[in-house]
DNA sequence: GTCTATATTCCGATAGAC
DNA sequence: GTCTATCGGAATATAGAC
């Protein structure tokens, strides 16, 4: 809020470059080359290089977080809310390689903190939406389960995106969004919006 | 099994710490150290870092998918071999932090020849299994998408499992396999496994 | 095959001028 | 707020004795 050009500058570079590389393999430097100060002006805005990956993750996800809770807020029927935001984090995760790749780095290297944090800022309110949408008539653990394999789903495929042209059989639009998308809202009602039981 | 070589001593010790830190954070010095040699003498059995961390995930996927290879080649009814798999698939990555993590490591961070390497060596064979599998009656593109979709239900569940007791209704228990397991299984026999037409 | 010793580069971080 | 200059340490890697 205070002086946005510069520490915006830095925020965003920082995420874009520990997106790609990770924490260890990012430095001051690189960043501070980047941006176009030198290092010593990062230890102006920010504590140190803890502090600023830390900042510049919470910079994004707060900034990608804002449209699915505004998604959610809209007037639709319940399924087709399911349907929308399904959508949106197939596309945000197709679509923007940086918040993907912070996403995946936090649930493979975050400690307990870190992890906290993104459940709170991020997945906790789609969780509680999809939660409500699948499975209604089954068990609170039911639901549960459901849930995490709506959101596997979607960020499995984002995540085996690149594999996929090594496969037997795969080709690089078996990950667009648009295929994605209508595959697995397909196969999620056929999955877990049915009144089956599951066990 | 003989006296490991310090040759394997180092590939095993290099891998776990890959695991755990990434690439650019574990040091030759804290291989060497946790081996109990000196740094130079990994020098003597490895061109350098990259070519020690290649080496070692070479050797951690060679390992762990020569059973599922054996485990393809059992006599089963083709519908009981998906969920033998399943099984195989949900517990190795549930009970093995390392292979999971190099696996996930690798999705995320390798270039095109690991990603090549990655599909040839681990994927590709389980890949054809689930494929005959997953929507006999399918188009082409419909096989390799459930398929997909299958394994990124069980890489989906594993990925986020640390993330489930931050989550509101989550407990850690949603993640152990016997639950996990079960939940996918009934799961994709529904979305899967019936005869509906996707789309 | 394993060691000691070291070269060289890069790292995060700080002091202080402007 | 941004800079120049630099410190102390740790990184990969090599040379050469045993």
């Amino acid at each position: 809020m205070d002086t946005p050009t510069t520490r915006v500058s830095i925020l965003e570079v920082s995420a874009e470059l520990y997106a790609d590389l990770g924490y260890s393999a990012v430095s001051m430097r690189d960043i501070a080359k980047k941006v176009g100060v030198t290092p010593a002006n990062l230890y102006h805005h920010f504590k140190g290089k803890d502090d600023l990956i830390r900042e510049a993750l919470a910079h994004v996800f707060a900034e990608k977080t804002a449209p699915i809770a505004a998604l959610l807020n809209e007037k639709h029927d319940e399924a087709e809310r399911l349907g929308i935001f399904i959508a949106y984090f197939v596309k945000l995760l197709a679509e923007d390689r940086v918040f993907f790749r912070l996403l995946v780095r936090e649930l493979v290297d975050g400690d307990e903190n870190r992890l906290g944090y993104l459940a709170r800022s991020v997945l906790e309110r789609p969780f509680r939406l999809i939660s409500s949408l699948a499975g209604p008539g089954q068990s609170e653990d039911q639901q549960f389960l459901a849930t995490v394999s709506i959101v596997s789903l979607v960020l499995g495929h984002a995540l085996l995106a690149p594999l996929l042209p090594h496969l037997p059989g795969g080709r690089p639009d078996h990950s667009d969004a648009s295929v994605v998308i209508g595959h697995v809202t397909a196969a999620l009602s056929r999955a877990f919006h049915s009144n089956g039981n599951d066990k």
